[in-house]
DNA sequence: CTTCGTGCAAAATTTTTGCACGAAG
DNA sequence: CTTCGTGCAAAAATTTTGCACGAAG
């Protein structure tokens, strides 16, 4: 699992304090984010879902995927290559690595982004109230097995 | 103009080289590209070019879109609230910063990037080939005059 | 019992593709 | 003259919407 069980009931707290209802398909797209460290996509998601509750539909991920996004709870996160992922692991700002050949995704550690917001802020005038940080590249997993 | 005369002829150098014709309507759509600072999605392009020829067709302006950027000639910005766009005079990685009010896109100066880019390299063993760096945030102008 | 959320189908977007004609070289 | 690029229309892919029924509370 990649989350704390707990993360799952905070969120459904929260749905509750918003007098949303709690569906079992909620529950199953949310739990399909929570506990998926591959920022997943829609379709991801979807097909997820689908192999609990088969009757879901695409309309509903899309429906619950906006409602979490509105929340907060998950963080759309834009590929260089157009594709529209989300983390629901980290639903804020951070930087992501990814390799382009094998796809995976990584949260790397670093100290260096507020320096980066900070310098660009000064040298703009702008109040910086988030970002978007993607690096490509090649994994060591892929640096060492070239294809 | 936001380029130097230049840039164009190279670009249809580069263009003669790879035995691609040199029609009206590329020049048209290449030209949308390089003489405005916005940061244009295909629609806009597809306007601006529409008004000199108006027979253009939308799917020519994808297939020029496409042919550009595999060239590298344009780079394809992914905006964090989805939309793609493209910056024709600077089609290398660099930093954007955009003001969520007006939206207006500035390319800032800045020395950090190399700095994160090597940190996170470091720290994850990754080769970093390209990237991707959007800041959100209000810019000076609509810090000024709040809507 | 009273909404609200779902699933379905239709609609609206956005992007891609096939093809015949006209233009570039 | 010989491709190649264009425009058009159709198709495919993606996302949104309207609505009636069933489920949550």
């Amino acid at each position: 699992m990649a989350t704390t069980p707990d993360r799952l009931e905070k969120v459904i707290l929260r749905l509750r304090e918003r007098n949303c209802r709690i569906t079992p398909q909620r529950i199953a797209i949310l739990k399909a984010f929570l506990d998926s460290n591959e920022h997943p996509g829609i379709e991801q998601v979807y097909r997820q879902v689908q192999t609990r509750f088969p009757t879901t539909s695409l309309a509903t991920v899309y429906k619950t995927v906006a409602l979490l996004k509105e929340m907060g709870e998950i963080l759309e996160i834009g590929f260089p290559d157009g594709q529209k992922r989300f983390d629901g692991n980290k639903p804020f700002p951070h930087p992501h690595i990814i390799c382009e050949h094998c796809g995976v995704v990584l949260d790397p550690d670093t100290s260096q982004v507020d320096t980066l917001i900070a310098e660009i802020a000064d040298n703009t005038g702008f109040k910086v109230t988030s970002h978007q940080i993607q690096l490509i590249g090649t994994c060591p997993s892929c640096l060492k097995n070239p294809f």
